[in-house]
RNA sequence: GGGGCGGUGGCGAAAUGGUAGACGCAGGAGACUUAAAAUCUCCGGGAUGGUGAGUCCGUGAGGGUUCGAUUCCCUCCCGCCCUACCA
């Protein structure tokens, strides 16, 4: 028996919140029996407000993983934070509290954020990356990539923030060369760095056959890689008698012969070698220019393009000829061998070269059926393929042939050979700052660089440290971390004092959730077994080439080393769109229109502003959040709520029964739409077929049939329907409708296909393609039948006249199409 | 320059080869109310029509394929996102 109550949200999110916890229905243990599905939205930062970004991640998120938990999974859906990084230190420098308080003192905050969202977080497993028990296993972790060669020290061209005082990797400065996190100007320095080697697995990476990951993700990070085939040619000189090689890399071996100059980029070791004394002051001044540009400065294409000449010459091995040798700063040191043949007949970036300085341009490559032509005259280089002219002896040599025609003879001359070369680089993982996970690294005089033995992890990161404007890590300044002794001589030694970037958390997080608490190791064997891969991740398409590709390079290698067996960490990825503020607009706070979900939960409800995002479009698009559109989820609930309620007034016992097959079907089509749409992540589609069947319902309510069971089966299946995505009304009305259990645990209905079609359904019946009739058909009638119906309709008989039907065409269930010609 | 996503009523959208505009917002009319809010009922692409049955037009523009195109193909325009001297 219940009493006619109002829908209020507080008391009974409140209430089922505190429920949930106390019987830890979120938890998911590791010795169930059922199937697991390892649930996961990327970790996030603890800035100390949810917002609804997040939001519009984790709500949808939570929905899906509490979809397939209903059918009969095992569903472990975890959270954490990914804790340390750039922000507390900037509030520890402006604000004067420590970096781990203010922290902390933000993930608690989010902590009541996230628990009053709903979602069925497995709070057991919660990661903190900044604490000790966790970057314990980051230190560790490095280790072993040192250990086994893929962690390496070296003297790297860093972009460096002059604001933050930090350096940075390529991926975080932005388009215009400024800094992802402040804006200032990224500058060039050369510095001591740790670096991993992703390059050893640029190509296993471009294998994207074992996961199901949106197309454009695959695509995005296959251009990151951007393999290229070539050949490798070794130009030479003679400098104080000595032969000096200078390899190049080239894609387009057969324009060998159109070679006219030479490029060495700025900071190329042989730059010092080859320029002539009279060139000396010239080329210093431009080497010094070109340090004071970031890359991404230098690679503009916009740029017009710049450089000057050694004075020195090198000769092409295969034609004999020699060239000129200038920098320019369009050559880049750090990708290929950092110098290039200059072949502006066939090069754009070479033809603008030499067109500003007067180089020769020489046609050596002549598509087919074109005719000679004077290459002064051009305006612009033909890149296209085609047959080698002006080139000796390989005149005539067809375009599908030239590349490698050419590659055989420079291997078999011994002058060069096929190679493959890659746009991705070494991943730079130091970082020169305090708030982060410390590297296990010693430096001793006698015995040089020294890792920190395993049973010593983790070099804690110390508490109190004193911020200077210096542009070197904080550590340095602590003695008592820096000075310590040799772990092989005991002798006195310095710690590493730059800090590991946070990408490196997050290569491994997932890992860490299947074995959280374990004090022995990073993660057991059987946790892997148990619950890796990750089956679903979700998350923002912003982190396509960083986090994503980082992760799998984390794989792949932890694999190599022995402590995985599986090749890739997410079977399945889905990016969900953005929400942009409601003037249209990304939002963000120099805007002022950045929507803070946490008002919108107080004005209507948990369960209303999750749908309302469920419900604003496809969840891959993103859009506007409409303060105003949360009106008309938030009445759906309302009516929903009022429906269910009164209908259990009116009819406590529910013994009653009528005429009731239509609501039979209305059922069964309903769960048939929401099923299929949760599947595939259309939540909005789904929430319009239960507002479909609500508003059906509710033209009924005074209706004997509102007294049948049916009827109330409907109400029981729409509130099971609806949980995923409003868990705490439904949850309510669960246990007010005589339920004992929680509706999140309860079976998802399933559906009769026989009850999902109408007895009649609407025939459509065009002349030439253009509807004329609708006739109510019963199902099951036969074709023959249909046509004939069709045919003998007055009205479509009075479209048709005297024309001459030429064809019918009928499709089942659903049109005749009559076509017919005047003669 | 390259790659991707998108363009449908006043607005968010639905329909992925078969009734264009489901569902929802905003709006209008009415009911209830002393009144307002809330709630409920009805209306709603454009043109045309004794504004009645109906007819014609309509998914960024143009063309094509098809009995039939928002959906597939080609050309173009616009918007957003990513990427960018990678030899």
């Amino acid at each position: 028996m219940i009493t006619r109550t109002r829908y209020n949200p507080k008391e009974i999110e409140e209430k089922w919140q505190a429920q949930w916890e106390a019987e830890q229905l979120y938890h998911a243990p590791d010795d169930s029996p059922k199937p697991k599905f390892y649930n996961l939205v990327m970790l996030p930062y603890p800035s100390g407000d949810l917002h609804i970004g997040h939001w519009y991640n984790f709500a949808p998120a939570d929905a899906y993983g509490r979809f397939i938990r209903r059918h009969g999974y095992n569903v472990m859906q975890p959270i954490g934070f990914d804790a340390f990084g750039l922000p507390a230190e900037n509030a520890a420098i402006s604000r004067g509290v420590q970096a781990r308080t203010w922290t902390l003192a933000n993930i608690e905050t989010m902590r009541r954020q996230l628990r009053r969202m709903g979602a069925a977080w497995d709070w057991e497993r919660e990661i903190i990356s900044c604490l000790p028990d966790y970057y314990k296993w980051t230190e560790w972790l490095f280790l072993q990539f040192y250990k086994h060669g893929l962690a390496y020290r070296t003297k790297a061209p860093a972009n460096w923030c002059p604001s933050c005082n930090t350096t940075l990797a390529n991926e975080q400065v932005l388009a215009d060369g400024a800094c992802e996190r402040c804006g200032s100007q990224v500058i060039r320095k050369e510095i001591d760095q740790w670096l991993l080697k992703i390059t050893n697995y640029a190509e296993e990476l471009l294998d994207f056959s074992k996961i199901e990951w949106p197309e454009k993700t695959v695509t995005m990070q296959r251009n990151w890689i951007g393999r290229s085939e070539g050949a490798e040619i070794r130009f030479y000189t003679e400098i104080n008698g000595q032969r000096e090689e200078i390899p190049v890399f080239t894609t387009r071996p057969d324009t060998i012969y159109g070679v006219t100059f030479f490029v060495l980029a700025p900071e190329h070791p042989m730059v010092e070698k080859i320029t002539t004394p009279e060139h000396q002051a010239e080329v210093d001044a431009y080497v010094d220019q070109a340090r004071h540009m970031t890359e991404i400065e230098r690679m503009s294409t916009e740029k017009e393009k710049t450089g000057v000449f050694t004075g020195g010459y090198v000769t092409n091995p295969v034609s004999g000829e020699q060239v000129p040798v200038w920098i320019a700063d369009y050559v880049l040191m750090g990708y290929g061998s950092g110098a290039i043949m200059g072949v502006p007949a066939h090069d754009q970036r070479d033809f603008e070269f030499a067109c500003k300085f007067g180089i020769p341009i020489r046609e050596v490559i002549r598509p087919a059926g074109e005719e000679p032509s004077d290459a002064d005259t051009w305006t612009e280089a033909k890149v296209a393929l085609g047959v080698m002219v002006n080139s000796g002896p390989f005149d005539g040599t067809p375009a599908e042939e030239a590349i490698a025609t050419v590659t055989r003879y420079v291997e078999e001359q011994g002058i060069g050979k096929f190679m493959v070369s890659y746009r991705l680089r070494d991943w730079l993982i130091s970082r020169q700052r305090y708030w982060g996970s410390p590297i296990p690294i010693v430096y001793c005089p006698t015995h040089g660089t020294v890792p920190v033995p395993e049973d010593q992890l983790p070099v804690i990161l110390p508490e109190n440290v004193a911020f200077k404007p210096t542009g070197e890590s904080p550590l340095r300044y602590e003695p008592d971390f820096v000075n310590t002794t040799c772990p092989i001589c005991g002798g006195p030694a310095t710690r590493e004092t730059d800090t590991l970037d946070t990408f490196l958390c997050s290569s491994w997080y997932f890992l860490r959730y299947a074995d959280p608490h374990n004090e022995q190791q990073a993660w057991s064997q059987e946790a892997m077994k148990r619950w890796l891969p990750v089956d679903q991740y979700i998350g923002g398409p912003e982190h396509a080439v960083l986090h994503l590709m980082y992760a799998r390079f984390f794989i792949k290698a932890l694999r190599d080393m022995g402590y995985l067996d599986f090749d890739e960490p997410f079977t399945r990825l889905y990016h969900q769109g953005m929400v942009l503020g409601p003037d249209g607009q990304k939002m963000s706070k120099s805007h002022g229109n950045v929507v803070a979900p946490d008002e919108y939960v107080e004005k209507y409800s948990t369960d209303a502003v999750r749908c309302y995002l469920m419900f604003m479009g496809p969840f891959d698009q993103g859009g506007t959040f409409r303060p105003d559109n949360l009106e008309g989820i938030w009445r759906f609930l309302n009516r929903f709520w009022n429906l269910v309620t009164e209908s259990w007034i009116d009819n406590p016992t529910g013994e009653e029964t009528g005429e009731s097959k239509a609501i039979e079907r209305l059922r069964n089509k309903t769960i048939k739409r929401v099923t299929e749409d949760l599947s595939s992540f259309r939540f909005n589609t789904a929430l319009a077929a239960l507002m479909e069947c609500n508003n059906a319902l509710i033209k009924q309510q005074n209706e004997p049939v509102a007294r049948s069971k049916a009827y109330r089966d409907t109400l029981e299946t729409m509130i099971e329907l609806l949980a995923p995505m409003a868990p705490y009304i439904t949850e309510e009305l669960w246990h007010l409708t005589g339920h004992t259990g929680s509706v999140h645990i309860s079976e998802w209905p399933t559906y009769d296909e026989a009850l999902t079609r109408d007895e009649t359904f609407t025939l459509v019946v065009q002349v030439n393609g253009k509807v004329r009739e609708r006739i109510e058909v019963a199902a099951g009638t036969s074709e023959g039948e249909i046509r004939m119906m069709a045919l003998d309709n007055p009205r479509v008989a009075s479209f048709i006249g005297d024309a001459t039907v030429q064809k019918v065409v009928y499709v089942p269930e659903r049109l005749v199409n009559i076509v017919v010609r005047n003669e």
